[in-house]
DNA sequence: GTCTATACCCCGATAGAC
DNA sequence: GTCTATCGGGGTATAGAC
């Protein structure tokens, strides 16, 4: 049995992983036509400018990310569900080279058009949005320490994320996540 | 009296500030040729290539931020010290749209040589090490809610307050950092 | 759909006159 | 030190044959 894959998932893919890598400035077209092994005239087919084509990676890439959240048990304790988002947040470091494509893209928001932002912004709320209940959760249950309200919490916590997968990357090092985990833990 | 600025501080000054706006890939010798007005080749002259140009810039910005973090009063409270930090972190943002220098080639590092690498690395530690210590002292004046040991809650702060530049941004908001000071306050 | 061919511009970098 | 001129290559994008 065969996982058919179109081209167009093909480039996609690894569109992806290019801008985890190296950033919207980082990859070409000509990368992507030598990965996937069609012309570049063949990518424009597809997607006929850059700014489609990361548009749809931001789409596919977020699609996937926020199922994976979403799909963290609601019955669980709140400190169990962060050590959930934590380990997934860790997979995206894959072989310890690659960052948040949104985290990526965040840097590179200068060189982007609105609606890239926007689909940007709008990962960055899900995430912030599903961690403020993951928060209030845990300071009912005495688990988690939340200083201030959980929303304010929850975007302080979402941006120690983001850092962290950065200086995992740049130490070679993917224990930088889990400071992160621990400083919101109570002390016992 | 004049500030009399020499053609090459001009060029390194306008590659900081272009770096924190566009990161390494995003900026040419082209944009700092029109911005200081010499021709490219003159540039080529002070930094024979990209990446001496760009390591003299992290070295440059290294100098000037951690100066103005060490200018912080050693005998002031844990929590007034971590004040002038939060505001010497927004000061990065210029008029909106730049963000730490050191976190934007963190982002681009996949592009960059081992000695940009290291200089990156260097300005994290400094940061996280001064950090570190201030967390320390806002624990035991119980103005700081530190959680585990204070070098790994710095290493989260850092993360954190390079993740909150980058949302402040992408958001348009300089509301951001002031989430990541309340998320270490003790709640009163 | 995929290709060849090409347009048009930008890139970092260098040689050599002044 | 700064310039003109240029090299060799890479960038996105398009036209048109198959």
């Amino acid at each position: 049995m065969e996982t058919t894959t179109t081209v167009r998932e093909q480039i996609l893919d690894h569109a992806v992983t290019l801008i985890m890598l190296r950033g919207y400035n980082g990859f070409s077209y000509r990368d992507l036509s030598s990965l996937v092994g069609v012309k570049t005239s063949s990518i424009h087919y597809y997607f006929p400018s850059k700014d489609d084509l990361v548009l749809e990676a931001v789409n596919e890439y977020s699609k996937e990310v926020l199922n994976a959240v979403h799909a963290i048990d609601p019955s669980l304790p709140a400190d169990a569900k962060l050590s959930k988002y934590t380990k997934m947040f860790g997979r995206t470091l894959g072989d310890g080279n690659q960052i948040c494509l949104c985290g990526m893209l965040a840097a590179d928001i200068e060189s982007l058009p609105e609606n890239i932002r926007h689909a940007v912004q709008a990962f960055f709320k899900a995430n912030e949005n599903w961690l403020a209940k993951v928060l209030a959760q845990g300071a009912q249950e005495k688990t988690l320490a939340v200083n201030g309200k959980p929303e304010s919490a929850a975007r302080a916590l979402y941006a120690a994320f983001q850092g962290s997968v950065l200086a995992s990357r740049l130490f070679h090092t993917r224990a930088r996540l889990e400071d992160v985990e621990a400083s919101v833990r109570t002390t016992r």
